[in-house]
DNA sequence: GTTAGCACTCAAAACAAGGGAGTGCTAATA
DNA sequence: TATTAGCACTCCCTTGTTTTGAGTGCTAAC
């Protein structure tokens, strides 16, 4: 993803940042004199206006309005992006565990970290839960509820555990229930989802005798359990952030952004394509119509990939105006992206 | 909570009623010439115009401005609430089980009613989790997962299930931990959690004897999931519904109320508010300022209670501007609340 | 007690004028 | 040849003014 930074002069990349910087900082459509004055090299802004000329005949910049200042395009963004992306590729060496207390569910970190990313950056943020993808199973066990009730615990890798009650048309025996959980624990114990075979189904439910009915609603919960977008847990923060953004703030772009936090279903699809896009601890930049969640398509949105080990992987995002802070953003994402990678790798325990 | 309407004459009563319903409808302040065509009783704006000098001087409407029309004050809203309530005491007949489907986890379920009752109202909602107050604990199973965890999973009455993962010093055999879930559950089964006292505690300990940590921390755990605050879910749905009214959708306003939504310690406030006030499947009406929640202050918000059998109980509630339409949202919701009651209560299985 | 009529008020819409930031172009300058 | 100063032009935004119209309060007539 080298940048093509072949046809644009030195001298244009430095009034092109230069216009993009302001604009980040004010929000308003930049002008000649205003960068005559702000850039470095000591330029009039005649000299100015004939290059921004040219960068707007480039694309990298355009005018609301003629007689206006000029404002970066989805273009000139990706350009800026992509040099911050290649300077960037160093120190994060400041951690920022300030606000990250210790505290034992994995929900309540990551709604936790959301809310620090949101109070540090003033934009929306997202932290998926990690997708329990090509997982292993560590332990099953039936438990009586009621009568007619067992209420099956399900513990993955990562000691993600989850549990559901299963009706059973009988009353099954203490003995039965430890037969079962002997049966299933013996087999299935630390196997892989992909593993678990309509054959080895088909034996399991042999060996049950009498109970397989029991052993085939265990296994579909399993297989709920496991499907994927039935739980993408999705924390959020900070939503009201883009109110701090006028750009943003209109009826019309308010509700379509505020509402996709709320759907979350899109939401979900930001982070399953995140996921997909290979490249695992880079931070992605997508900017206006690049992002794959529609309502968006007035913001940048910067994401990073975390992982929380055994393959269990999350998605980290801020979603703000496109004029966002793209340098404190990716700054702060990639200190958070290895902190959470640091908390659960190296060290599960308290 | 009989409405005065003592100081009122009939025909006072009609017109404010007009006022408020016209106005209900349109967000726009209702003069007397719109009345004097829009009322049964054929009466000139001029006798409209008198009779509404005098509702003003009562306090139960006001022009915005000079030579607006009227709107109605919280005081007016408050009556016209008031003789709604006395009127609709009946008819609950028709069900609603449209898009309710049956969906075995209660989270579900309420997220679902959240969904429902706002594209049914145009409204925002939310839906609190029942809160397991004085349960009763119905069962404990604790399992190996590591060398030094085990899990503890909990079941309360109403079938909520809880676990908690705790970290043990040392590793448990199987023997051992067959031994203490007998215990645990010889001891405490169908036990409220009020009946678990410290006596007990200290006996429980004694007999687990070398264990006796554990049991320890097995009921810190309890105790934890137990405590209400920690983990009072709510669930809501259509916060974007509030830019349908203009109202209600400048910057400011909007800001607060999604973040109140957000944010969720103001719901909480609000559900222990509505569950505190007694009387149980009545249907709570706050206008304005008579919301616990600071943020609402220009909303109305109605709140039902439901019951999820063994003392659970829930909160249901509408947030809208405060010319909703109170009669409609009324009946749906205790459409919803009997629906949720007769679900759980009458018939627990699929 | 009710109504018609009239003068009055005020918010919102429509319009006009001026200011100002910014541009493109041309001609002068280094 | 590259840069700059200067100027005419554009167009948004602000401000002030006018008009319109819905609505009121009051008074006098029915």
């Amino acid at each position: 993803m080298a940048v093509d930074t072949s046809s644009l002069s030195e001298r244009k990349l430095i009034i092109l940042k230069a216009i993009i910087q302001n604009y980040l900082e004010t929000g308003e459509p930049v002008g000649s004199r205003t960068l005559s004055k702000y850039t470095e090299l000591n330029l009039s802004s005649a000299t100015i206006r004939n290059e921004m000329a040219d960068l707007e005949d480039l694309g990298y910049i355009f005018q609301p309005h003629t007689s206006a200042g000029r404002i970066p395009s989805d273009k000139g963004y990706r350009l800026y992006v992509d040099m911050l992306m290649e300077e960037k590729e160093q120190e994060i060496t400041e951690r920022e565990d300030a606000m990250l207390e210790k505290a034992d569910k994995v929900e309540k970190v990551l709604q936790q970290a959301a809310k620090v990313l949101a109070s540090n950056t003033n934009y929306a943020t997202m932290v998926s839960a990690p997708v329990n993808n090509r997982n292993t199973l560590k332990f099953i066990q039936l438990s009586q509820v009621d009568e007619e009730q067992i209420v099956a615990v399900i513990v993955l890798g990562g000691n993600v555990i989850k549990n559901k009650i299963i009706e059973v048309g009988e009353t099954l025996s203490n003995e039965t229930l430890l037969k079962l959980n002997m049966l299933l624990n013996t087999t299935l114990n630390g196997m892989s989802i992909d593993q678990i075979t309509l054959g080895l189904i088909a034996r399991l439910k042999e060996q049950a005798g009498i109970h397989s009915e029991v052993i085939g609603h265990v296994l579909d919960a399993v297989a709920e359990i496991i499907h994927v977008d039935d739980d993408m847990k999705i924390y959020t923060s900070g939503t009201t952030n883009i109110f701090k953004y006028p750009e943003l703030s209109d009826k019309q772009s308010a509700q379509e952004i505020i509402s996709a936090f709320e759907e979350k279903q899109q939401l979900e699809d930001l982070v399953t394509e995140t996921l997909a896009s290979g490249d695992d601890h880079a931070i992605q930049v997508y900017i206006g119509d690049e992002a794959p969640v529609k309502n968006m398509k007035d913001c940048s949105v910067v994401t990073a990939t975390y992982e929380l080990g055994e393959g269990m992987k999350g998605t980290i995002g801020i979603i703000g105006p496109k004029r966002m802070d793209y340098e404190h953003v990716m700054k702060t994402l990639k200190t958070l992206q290895s902190e959470l990678d640091a908390i659960y790798n190296k060290n599960p325990k308290e």
